[in-house]
DNA sequence: TTGATTAAAGGACAAATGTCACAAATAAAA
DNA sequence: TTTTATTTGTGACATTTGTCCTTTAATCAA
């Protein structure tokens, strides 16, 4: 499992045996059952979590109590409240199991810790951003500029092999849409 | 001018004259015109720019060659084709210049040599990215959960001095509706 | 298993938004 | 200035999407 992390990091930095002990070293390890949350609204957030294996979603609530998903998070991809996270505020987002998750987390200061140390973990973490920067652009652009059904049509094409995963109310609230309209779409 | 520069990237990192002209010896000047293109779909996209002054729109046409504005920027911003960017592929956006727009601007390569030479600047820019990433993040969960007026509320709040720089019918497409139904909205 | 909770589909109607057309106002260019 | 584009507002109507409601199916816990 620790290898799994290794070979997470390694796609983007090449890294020692050595050099990766002393990286894994700042994290710690935590397992969550499902409906627990790993962030929730108003604490502080300052973990950022890698996810051995599971699934969560990252989600607001809005001011009239409904839930907006911002993004799924399964094995080998990182969630946490990035605002909460790099400005140490209280989480305005929460962040909740819908199967039984595994995670390895690093907090904020232990990250900038081993950055200090080992150059090239920061390289690592700021690749990780611009790409997640790139996805996020995708997101907006697919928003702004598809109605529902292309956008579910582009939620089936990026990750086919969640929608078994995920209730359809929560596609839908990932979407935007209702989950009315969602249902009424053309499941070509 | 320069002094721009070293001002924007102090408010991340701190920095020497010594060290903040060694940074500035890896950008590069540059002006455009209005109605100039900054980058084109198509074309590689190696650079990273920095606005001096002027308004330039990031935006996507789709297939329908309608046109999708992905994000402003002005005075102190940054722009680029972050997927072209980093990735080094061909650019699918087009930046282009509403007004005439200075730039500094640094290549990849340049912010690679930079990073390596000096490690502050690593964090600089993976600063920005987070911060960045933030507000990408801010803008999916208002397109998810607002509708068109409350979205527009919700730029004028944001970037209440763009609204008179910015022709109505770029900051309809900006945040996903018609000029029309924009046209149609509460003007309060 | 049984009962309780949750998820999904669909009808009926209202509200929001898009499209097309045209006219007035404004800005840019010659 | 005059001329030409561009921008903006608005009406009429079609389409999309949301809301409320009921029913059925599926899932989960005791």
């Amino acid at each position: 499992m620790k290898q799994q992390l290794k070979q997470h990091i390694e796609k983007t930095i090449a890294l020692s045996d050595r050099e990766f002990d002393f990286v894994f070293s700042h994290f710690d390890q935590k397992s969550f059952l499902k409906h627990q949350f790993i962030i929730q609204e108003g604490n502080y957030a300052h973990n950022d979590y890698f996810l051995i294996n599971g699934l969560v979603k990252s989600s607001h609530i809005g001011e009239e109590g409904k839930e907006h998903i911002l993004q799924f998070g399964t094995e080998n991809s990182w969630v946490s409240d990035p605002q909460a996270y790099h400005t140490h505020a209280k989480a305005t987002l929460n962040i909740q199991c819908l199967e039984d998750t595994q995670t390895y987390l690093i907090s904020f200061q232990e990250k900038e810790k081993l950055c200090a140390d080992l150059t090239k973990m920061e390289k690592f973490f700021s690749k990780k951003t611009s790409l997640e920067q790139i996805t996020l652009q995708r997101r907006i652009l697919c928003l702004i500029s598809n109605n529902a059904q292309n956008r579910y049509e582009d939620f089936l094409r990026q990750y086919p092999n969640l929608i078994q995963r995920i209730p359809k109310t929560m596609i839908a609230s990932y979407l935007g849409v209702s989950r009315e309209t969602l249902s009424r779409l053309s499941h070509a």
